[in-house]
DNA sequence: AGCACGCCGACT
DNA sequence: GTCGGCGTGCTC
């Protein structure tokens, strides 16, 4: 039909390039072709097409080599949201477009928890809590319907737009039966004729939620998740397109599920930093779902018990409705959390920590050890005082660079030398200090050498398997104690654990980030959330060095509402998210001064860009200074309206193209999540 | 992002 | 004298 075709590719360009198709018919809109690109021959995305000729050099114009779809696997609305994306988050479409459809990039092998854990089966009736959110929910998602007609052609631009009576959140406390009110409305929205969407954070959790659904749905569920091989995904991706499934589960990709007419979008575990890329395009499912509930007149239903900033202060000025859950449905009661000063404490084990797992083993129980990071950053703190240095201007720790003997803030590049004695009360006693894993592990060992010691955390589960191994050996009762990070957390329901030690809950706080408070905060409810909905008797112990920080303090008094009040007191003051909103640009390059000086002239051509309200933080040093090589430095465009931080960025981005600095690499990350 | 074309150091 | 480094420019 088509004699010129418009394709865009996975490639960093703004441009739509065309070309011709001989074979008539075949190559239209929403199919994958392979096409002549320079010298090579690359995948390209069919976005247009007509019979005009298009601008450019006749002769310049290649035909297309092959079509690969039989089907097209993309229309209009979603190249409606790749030009979105793009925009929003300063990528080229294609990338944006790549990024949505399946096969576009590498499936990457996920570890995968065996498991039952997480997800609870079907309870067969509802508590009062749950019933009325669940009435509520309803109607609110017919209210959101309302929107389908007059959404769909409004053609909206890059941006926020107020978020319409479609936001809602299900805050409750693990346990509590979130799950259950998450399944039930989506079977009364299929029942309506919409379709659902529900996304969780790990891969692990979307098997299990796989065979739920598949129990209660059949053949109408259907998952994405980048542990499928390519023809595996697009065949599901198919059946969703065809109107076949009606319900897809998944993690952040699953958000860009072809359903017709989704009706609910259900982020679990909306807190998770997963639901944010890692590479380009980095954007957020949850940013991706508050625009496709909008525009497609679904309801988006945030849940979590420790729920983001952002979210809380969505909720308390009202603008996503909030539904609490407030009772464990099993009636039992959080697990005692104990927080415990390590001031005096030489090593990384407290006198209670061993007093717990003493008592513990003697029960015949077992023990696990939480690490909440990999590594360690190394920070200023007084023995005697606690004192911590940290920036003034941005208040996050200032990390300690041995080879320049400076501390240096890494949000605007603040530096000083290390103080010898304490600022605030003139110790010596001070320093900078860190824990390592290993380090953990051996004193662990040394003070327990009769106890069966396993270490699970990215090191030791590198290949696929050995976690499981790790883990159903735990369970069988052959290890007792299981020392471990991140990853163990999500498992734990091992009915044998009575203790569960958070070696050391500051690492996190100590984090060059403004979020670090958050995600300490977040941890610890969450550990002790699981820890008490498997082991009744279960103790918790928090070990830290300031006890008296409200991230660990409100979190093991479990005192959630304190804890956003005075976190987000303390963004607003700062001006942080999400009272701002954030571009991040981390520039690198093999030579020092060249990423220097581009990071400067970066600045210096953004900085008359923005008026007063707006400002450029930096240069600055990224946290990972400098990584395979490669020296990193960035700024921030920090401001309250991102459409100006945009245009910004956009057109500081494009002076700095047109100068032409050779081997720097920018990177643009709108609405960072990690700042390292 | 590739991949080629284009100018400056240690090898048969 | 060449092989090869990667700096920079273009891809319908």
């Amino acid at each position: 039909m088509n004699t010129y075709l418009d394709i865009i590719f996975d490639l960093p360009l703004e441009q739509s390039y065309s070309y011709r198709c001989d074979e008539k018919g075949e190559a239209v809109p929403g199919k994958r072709v392979m096409v002549p690109f320079g010298k090579r021959e690359i995948l390209g995305y069919v976005v247009g097409g007509g019979e005009e000729a298009p601008a450019v050099a006749p002769e310049k114009i290649k035909a297309v080599r092959r079509v690969v779809d039989k089907e097209p696997i993309f229309d209009e609305a979603d190249i409606a949201l790749a030009n979105w994306m793009a925009s929003y988050y300063l990528c080229g479409p294609g990338e944006a477009l790549a990024a949505m459809i399946p096969s576009g990039r590498r499936a990457q092998g996920y570890p995968s928890f065996a498991g039952d854990d997480g997800i609870d089966d079907a309870e067969l009736k509802l508590s009062g809590e749950q019933r009325d959110a669940l009435e509520e929910l309803d109607s609110l998602a017919d209210a959101a319907f309302a929107g389908k007609k007059t959404a769909l052609q409004k053609p909206g631009g890059v941006g926020e737009k107020p978020p319409g009576p479609n936001l809602a959140y299900l805050y409750g406390i693990t346990g509590s039966g979130k799950t259950e009110v998450f399944l039930r409305l989506a079977e009364r929205i299929l029942q309506k004729g919409c379709h659902v969407i529900y996304l969780v954070p790990e891969i692990s959790l979307t098997h299990q939620l796989a065979e739920l659904m598949g129990r209660r749905f059949g053949t109408a569920a259907a998952t994405l998740h980048s542990g499928m091989t390519g023809s595996e995904r697009l065949s599901e991706w198919m059946r969703i397109r065809s109107g076949e499934v009606r319900i897809v589960a998944g993690p952040r990709s699953a958000v860009f599920a072809p359903l017709r007419n989704p009706g609910l979008i259900i982020i679990d575990e909306e807190h998770d930093g997963s639901y944010k890329s890692g590479n380009t395009p980095r954007y957020h499912a949850r940013q991706i779902a508050m625009r496709r509930s909008s525009t497609e007149g679904a309801l988006l239903l945030l849940g979590s018990a420790t729920p983001s900033a952002e979210a809380w202060k969505l909720m308390q000025e009202g603008t996503m409705r909030r539904f609490s859950l407030s009772s464990r449905l099993s009636g039992g009661k959080p697990p005692d959390i104990i927080p415990v000063s390590l001031e005096k404490t030489s090593g990384c084990l407290t006198a209670e920590l061993k007093e717990e797992i003493r008592r513990t083993i003697l029960m015949g129980r077992q023990v696990i050890l939480f690490l909440n990071r990999r590594g360690f950053a190394y920070f200023y703190h007084c023995r005697s005082c606690g004192f911590e240095l940290t920036c003034k201007r941005c208040s996050v720790s200032l990390t300690y660079h041995k080879n320049k003997n400076r501390a240096i803030c890494h949000y605007c590049g603040y530096e000083t030398g290390p103080p010898l004695s304490c600022p605030q009360c003139g110790s010596l006693e001070a320093g900078f200090s860190g824990f390592g894993t290993e380090f953990i592990e051996e004193e662990v060992r040394n003070t327990f050498p009769e106890l069966k010691i396993s270490r699970a955390d990215a090191d030791t589960t590198g290949k696929k398997g050995s976690l499981q191994e790790i883990l159903s050996n735990f369970k069988a009762g052959k290890i007792d104690l299981l020392l471990g990070t991140q990853m163990v957390a999500k498992g734990l329901n091992f009915p044998g654990v009575r203790l569960v030690g958070v070696v050391f809950a500051d690492t996190g706080l100590h984090l060059p980030d403004f979020r670090a408070a958050e995600r300490t905060f977040s941890l610890i409810v969450q550990v002790a959330g699981r820890a008490g909905r498997y082991f009744p008797d279960g103790k918790v112990i928090v070990q830290t060095l300031r006890p008296s920080d409200p991230a660990i303090s409100r979190a093991c008094a479990l005192d959630i509402d304190g804890f956003y009040q005075t976190e987000l007191a303390q963004r607003s003051i700062l001006g942080f998210p999400p009272y701002s909103r954030l571009i991040r640009l981390i520039v690198r390059s093999r030579k020092e001064e060249k990423a220097e000086r581009a990071v400067g002239r970066l600045a210096t051509l953004a900085r008359p860009l923005l008026k007063p309200g707006n400002e450029v933080l930096g240069p600055a040093e990224c946290p990972i200074g400098i990584q395979n090589g490669n020296y990193r430095r960035q700024i921030l465009f920090r401001g309250s309206n991102l459409g100006v931080l945009h245009r910004a960025a956009r057109t500081a981005l494009k002076q700095y193209e047109g100068e032409k600095e050779n081997a720097v690499y920018v990177e643009t990350d709108v609405d960072p999540v990690h700042l390292l």
